[in-house]
DNA sequence: TAGTTACGTTATAATAA
DNA sequence: TATTATAACGTAA
């Protein structure tokens, strides 16, 4: 059974305490909570308690309570609340002035209290944080299966003027468009006269579908905050939020351009940061794309094209002219797509288990810091202790990262890649890395203490993260039991985010001596692997962070290699069985897979050196299918900033030579084929500005050089600007540098391509067999 | 509305010759 | 003009 989980949560400072307004899905539909409570700031040692009351003597409703917890450095604290964030906000300063330490300051802590109460519904919280209100509410696991109600929305508008043209949604009750007449209506559309009533008319919809989620693409940087300004200007509240509610919009910090917003009683879905969010990843995030790779069919009008850019909004206004059926059509597909999007991707199950999970709001995107303080801090409560602040830890160390092994290049037949499934999770489970265990370690015995790097060592027993671990692997293990794909998913993404967060100053546990007790043990344990299997005369011709390459010298069929893999691999996780019960007596949780065999290998060396490379290889497998497959790590394939004919040179060159196949004649006919101008569309250099325009200071290369250009243009023809932070470019390279495809004055300079994009590639392969570009091409002259 | 480090390649900028 | 340094990008794990 599916327990209830949270839709929206929403503080209201009162002036005299706080309001905490939320949303549950339930059978019976949802269900609204107020919760009117105090807001507690921080801990302070009970031996500054006197001098904190003074310090705060003079402020209106501030209190201190003892919580008989213990401080990280075990001595007793008090709790103290506040009424408001403003006096929470001075209070901290007067403490701080005063030289009163306090630990763990949050503003908000209830609240994971709550969302653990209520997303599992079964985690006993202290007196301190109930409540009637909550008690009233009666929730148990189980009680509620939540039915949700879903709308796919889309609007269409003017590109120049931002006039709305119409809005379409898809939902499991209605499909409708609402579109800006005159016209008849059908089934599907309804006309209105004017902006007001389009949106009034939608506003009317939502109400009676009342759905609990509201998915699309851009959905809230794009459709609902021009239809928020519509409302705005039209003097037409958006009350599209549960109980007649309107949203509530905040700025980002970081961009000016990004926007969230809170729909009180509904969550807002963006199909980008939700497949973002379960590791999708697209070289384009546009909608057509996604649906192209995920469905199969893409949008009905297609997106701009080298030759007009603003093809698409012009067809759009036109078709708003003159096809208002077509264009409704076309808007409703769109809804349709994104629907398809979540329903192939399983968005919705995703993020439901994903807010239960971490206790995160559904739609919060990132947010790892956030979901580990909801895991660990109840339970470090339940210990007595009270975590650090912020940037309290002043540890200078830094921490390595993953073992990176020299490799052995060359093009050989089978190699097997041995791999340790979750590395750093099981580590943290299986030697206890955790910051309450370290802290525990420090009055152990020394049969209690398992060692870690750095000086830290930590309690076998007394310890929070290894724990969490073991609960969420075994969930994981029962998710793929009962195929919920979209769980174990949720799962492997929190546990694996354990490392980074204790690696980040973000986090109020991060201590280096944790993440190197983490990275530092994977290299040994990597190390000891390659002695290990080298003792059984293979060679290891390479290994990353949690993997090992075997070389197996020649070709072997996939039974073969699988015998010898299989057999590895029961060897290695014996040895840590053994060595790790006998020399510190715990049980391994180190786990050795046998990935991958490739029939086929090839590591390149460094370009102009004969070093083998890293995190650059190339192999062929064979697929579930029967056929033969190339997987291409890091090489120029899989860079999306390597123009296509680079990739699929790459590609044609490495099945060739893996095939044993001719290929001189092939890249002669590439190159002839370019200078012809017959790849003229695939010369085109996809790139991301990762800064604003005028931050290119120390230098400027080509993509930022083109864009500065072509901006310039834009200027002078009076267009709007294109081009700015995290925006991509498109561009190619001509007689007279880099040009965008949309301000291209000059011809294409083919022998850039041939010897910055060809060359380079075939290189990399030919020097493994005796060969090389000039040496292929030079044939080729000589031939004239 | 704060997950990490390691790595290779490119073009540009700075420097030596 | 040849070299060396490094900014910028996207990637592996």
């Amino acid at each position: 059974m599916t327990p209830a989980f949270l839709l929206t949560r929403q503080w209201v400072d009162q002036g005299d305490g706080l309001r905490l307004d939320f949303w549950l899905s339930s059978a019976a539909g949802p269900l609204s909570v107020s919760i009117h409570r105090q807001q507690v700031l921080f801990f302070i040692r009970q031996s500054d308690a006197e001098r904190a009351a003074a310090l705060l003597a003079g402020m209106r409703g501030q209190s201190i309570k003892s919580l008989e917890l213990k401080t990280f450095k075990q001595e007793p604290v008090s709790a103290v609340y506040f009424n408001s964030q403003q006096q929470l906000y001075r209070a901290r300063d007067n403490l701080r002035d005063g030289g009163v330490s306090c630990f763990e300051a949050d503003i908000r802590p209830p609240e994971r209290f709550l969302c653990e109460r209520f997303i599992t519904a079964s985690i006993d919280v202290d007196a301190d944080y109930s409540s009637e209100t909550l008690h009233n509410v009666r929730l148990q696991a189980g009680d509620y299966i939540p039915r949700l109600e879903i709308m796919s929305l889309d609007i269409e508008s003017d590109y120049e003027t931002n006039a709305l043209f119409s809005i379409a949604f898809v939902s499991t009750q209605i499909n409708r468009v609402i579109m800006i007449g005159p016209g008849d209506d059908s089934d599907l559309i309804e006309y209105v006269a004017d902006e007001k009533a389009l949106l009034q008319r939608w506003i009317e919809w939502v109400k009676q579908i009342d759905p609990d989620i509201f998915i699309g693409w851009n959905v809230i940087n794009f459709d609902l905050r021009l239809m928020q300004q519509k409302s705005r200007s039209l003097g037409l509240p958006l009350s599209i939020g549960r109980a007649d509610a309107v949203p509530v919009w905040r700025q980002s910090q970081m961009d000016s351009n990004q926007h969230f917003v809170l729909i009180p009683g509904r969550v807002v879905l963006d199909g980008i940061d939700t497949l973002r969010a379960a590791t999708y990843n697209f070289a384009s995030f546009a909608l057509e794309s996604v649906a192209q790779e995920l469905l199969g069919r893409g949008k009905l009008i297609h997106d701009a094209t080298h030759a007009d850019p603003l093809y698409k909004a012009r067809e759009i206004k036109r078709q708003f002219r003159e096809e208002k059926a077509t264009l409704a059509a076309y808007n409703l597909g769109n809804c349709q797509l994104v629907w398809d999007i979540f329903e192939r991707a399983d968005l919705i199950s995703f993020s439901i288990e994903r807010a239960r999970l971490t206790g995160l709001e559904m739609d919060r995107a990132g947010g790892s810091v956030a979901a580990f303080d909801n895991l660990y801090l109840p339970r470090l409560h339940r210990k007595a202790y009270v975590a650090p602040n912020i940037g309290d830890y002043s540890g200078d160390l830094s921490a390595p990262g993953g073992y990176v092994m020299d490799s052995k290049p060359g093009l050989q037949g089978s190699v097997l890649v041995l791999d340790y499934k979750s590395l750093y999770p099981s580590i943290i489970r299986t030697f206890r890395v955790d910051p309450y265990a370290r802290i525990a370690a420090k009055t152990a015995t020394a049969a209690d203490r398992i060692p870690g790097y750095d000086g830290a060592s930590f309690h076998k027993t007394e310890h929070i993260l290894p724990q969490i671990i073991e609960n969420l692997w075994a969930a994981r293990d029962q998710a793929k039991r009962d195929a919920n794909a979209a769980l174990s998913q949720a799962i492997k993404i929190i546990m694996n985010s354990f490392y980074g967060v204790l690696g980040t100053s973000g986090c109020r546990l991060h201590d280096s001596r944790l993440t190197s007790s983490i990275t530092k043990r994977g290299h040994d344990i990597i190390i000891q692997t390659v002695k290990l299997i080298e003792a059984q005369g293979y060679e290891v011709i390479y290994g990353d962070t949690d993997s090992v390459f075997v070389s197996l010298h020649g070709q072997q069929s996939n039974v073969d290699a699988a015998v010898v893999g299989n057999r590895l691999v029961e060897l290695v996780n014996a040895y840590w069985r053994d060595s790790l019960q006998s020399d510190y007596g715990i049980e391994s949780c180190l786990e050795m897979e046998f990935e991958t065999h490739f029939k086929q290998f090839f590591m390149p060396t460094m370009r102009g050196s004969e070093q083998g490379s890293k995190k650059r290889y190339a192999g062929l497998i064979d697929d579930e299918k029967g056929g033969r497959e190339i997987i291409y790590k890091g090489l120029e394939t899989v860079r999306t900033d390597w123009t296509e004919l680079a990739r699929d040179f790459q590609q044609s060159l490495y099945r060739r030579i893996f095939d044993g196949d001719e290929y001189t004649e092939y890249i002669r006919q590439v190159v002839a084929d370019l200078h012809d101008g017959k790849l003229d569309a695939q010369l085109i250099y996809r790139k991301r500005l990762r800064k604003k325009l005028s931050e290119y200071q120390k230098n400027i290369p080509p993509h930022a050089q083109a864009a500065i250009k072509a901006e310039a243009e834009f200027r002078q023809r009076q267009q709007p600007s294109r081009y700015r932070n995290k925006s991509w470019i498109e561009y190619v390279i001509t007689v007279a540098g880099a040009q965008t495809l949309e301000c291209q004055h000059d011809r294409l300079d083919y022998e850039h391509y041939v010897d910055k994009q060809l060359a380079p590639i075939a290189d990399t392969i030919l020097n493994a067999i005796g060969s090389s570009m000039d040496a292929v091409t030079d044939q080729q002259q000589a031939l004239f």
